[in-house]
DNA sequence: TATGAATGAGTGTTCATTCAT
DNA sequence: TATGAATGAACACTCATTCAT
């Protein structure tokens, strides 16, 4: 997970300082392991403090309470996702091929879901847990929000009532192909890569796909 | 739910028999909704009784436990898939021009699924609960598989493999989309069915649009 | 405690509400017990349930929680005493010559807090747990305030700030006097409560001792 | 609280254990005052730590656990009460009129309670901890006997068990009003003493007021 | 068959105390 | 000596399930 700059602090503070988020860090991995094995009512605190190798109130010492923990889990998430997305959605982007285009957004996050494997599902389907819904919710209608911004600027001819339904149908068609290849063995995975390439070019292209 | 046959029992016992149908079909109702509302884990055997107007304790005359409760709602889910599916992809679909196909399958799985509005959400995303998981996969699968052999029909010359990708691109796509048309307000639904429409022609299309 | 008014419910509903009743006070009396000798935190609801023979869990079918134990005490509590006060206070006590009047107050008093033990004395103690700390202290005001209208009736010459100081004195020292009757030998307990008796002629003579 | 006389150690010890004899003073001070804000259960070391400006783990080298911290506040409290005791029972005490010698007790306690406030309050209601029990329990007779003496000195010819019962009657009278006087404004306070003194004056004078 | 009280294992959380640094 | 993270037994409370009526 993103790691605060550490500076400006006198070096002992630091150590016990950085002991404590080594710590929060351990917590915070367990946690989503649990969590993506389980969902979050059936983890248990006692479950995740066993899996970072803890006591069960050692994992107070740091967060409030077990929907704490998804919320920090959430918030790193969130801002590892707007990490990758500051280079996915760089100015540039815009006046990429399509394909290339598709290319720059598919590698990236593919990648980035792949380091992440249970969690992001987990993260994804957890509408019934405040903490999470709200920051799933956000970061979802964000990645449509860049994308309609993408297709504006090719487009920018075209009513904002187009533009938005087809950023909504591209990121939703995305993110459901994209598991295809996180599931598929490694060897299988440019090849179903390709083809999810080829279903979003398949509906991306005829309105987006020529530059003016 | 589907009821199943009533014939060649006893009057006396098959109305005893018909109140114990009728007591399950109320409590399996006064259950979808309790999951629906609050997902499996939050939802208390005790509310899913007091939903249903039984007390707890009348619950274990007719299920065994709370899984069994999923289990059944699962198979219950299931041959009603199953039933729409049988119309869906009758024999002759495969002769319809793709367009024409499409709409013969989106307009009724669109249809069942706003009559299971909240039950379909509640299922398709419980993977943690085994009872719900394995049906889910299952049906799934054999959607898939449907699409597949449809697919197959209209272009026995591909290769095994390269259908087998197409079908599932095209579920999981449709699969992706359909819950806009299921949020969105009924005036806008049109508009969005022939947008998922538009989609799912842009993928489809080029292999299988055409057939000889 | 005070048994509410049972009538006009069909007989079963009775038995079974009876039912019900007759738990709550068997939980309630052995919660005053572990109340009365632990206090209230060191009272744990385990140790309330063993006690009142029953599964931890049965004690939150009819309680809601700790506090709410405390609560149904402290009301119990306060509902008898009024009770007693009913009678203790009643039209004709102002009449009644001063020594005559204590009699009337010190005996049921003395009766009452003996019949309660542990718990009186822990009740009044229980400044800390706002459920009691209430109640106590309406009680306790609304003594003094019985008291100082008794006095008012016989000395209505007198300024209001003297009878209420007057009747504060005497119901602080008659509180304070009334458990050395209660802690001794039977034996010893008419002399102790004929020397308490003079402690407060000796206070309340003097001025309010002959009615006009 | 009383320190204890510092002599024949050399200067650097001497220094080291001065440090600690602050550092355990500054922790009592704390803990008295969470102790009487909270009361015993509900104060946690940690939040008396944190007041005394201490870390949790520090406290344990100055004390060896919470009961013991209860422990020590009571021995101190006690050891002031007896300094202060020392000075209300002097010899003389005797020989002084029954009004002087009231005067001679209230003023001096009301002033040490008032300078104690929560914790003389806190320490008196705390018949739960043992620690507290005992030396409160200790105290509470010493001061009968003491009261006892004074009055066996007055009237020797009065059979003991006179003697006893009217110390008794005079000392729980007297702690059962003091606390008027301490919740009252400062302006009140005075009238509130007299009337203390006029109390405790109609029950002692009858039998205590003239000395031989 | 129906009821709802009874059960008790299990949950999240706290906190007095210990211990590595 | 001082720190504060670590510990783990306990606690209040829940809920799937059972059982007496």
């Amino acid at each position: 997970m993103s790691s605060p700059s550490v500076a400006r602090v006198p070096p002992a503070a630091r150590r016990r300082y950085a002991r404590g988020e080594k710590r929060i860090a351990e917590i915070l991995e367990a946690a989503a392991a649990v969590f993506a094995e389980t969902g979050y009512d059936q983890a248990t605190t006692n479950a995740i403090a066993a899996r970072a190798d803890v006591s069960p109130g050692s994992l107070y010492q740091f967060i409030s309470n077990k929907e704490d923990i998804a919320r920090r889990l959430a918030e790193n998430y969130e801002a590892d996702v707007r990490g990758m997305w500051a280079e996915v959605f760089a100015e540039d982007a815009a006046r990429l091929p399509l394909g290339e285009l598709l290319d720059r957004i598919i590698e990236p996050v593919l990648e980035f879901k792949l380091k992440r494997q249970g969690f992001a599902a987990f993260f994804e389907g957890s509408q019934t847990i405040p903490a999470l819904a709200t920051v799933a919710t956000g970061l979802h209608g964000e990645f449509i929000e860049r994308m309609r911004r993408l297709l504006a600027l090719r487009r920018p001819d075209l009513p904002a009532s187009e533009l938005a339904l087809s950023a909504l149908v591209a990121v939703r068609t995305f993110k459901a192909l994209l598991p295809m290849a996180l599931d598929a063995k490694p060897a299988r995975r440019a090849a179903i890569v390709a083809e999810i390439k080829r279903a979003m070019l398949g509906y991306l292209e005829p309105t987006f796909g020529a530059v003016r």
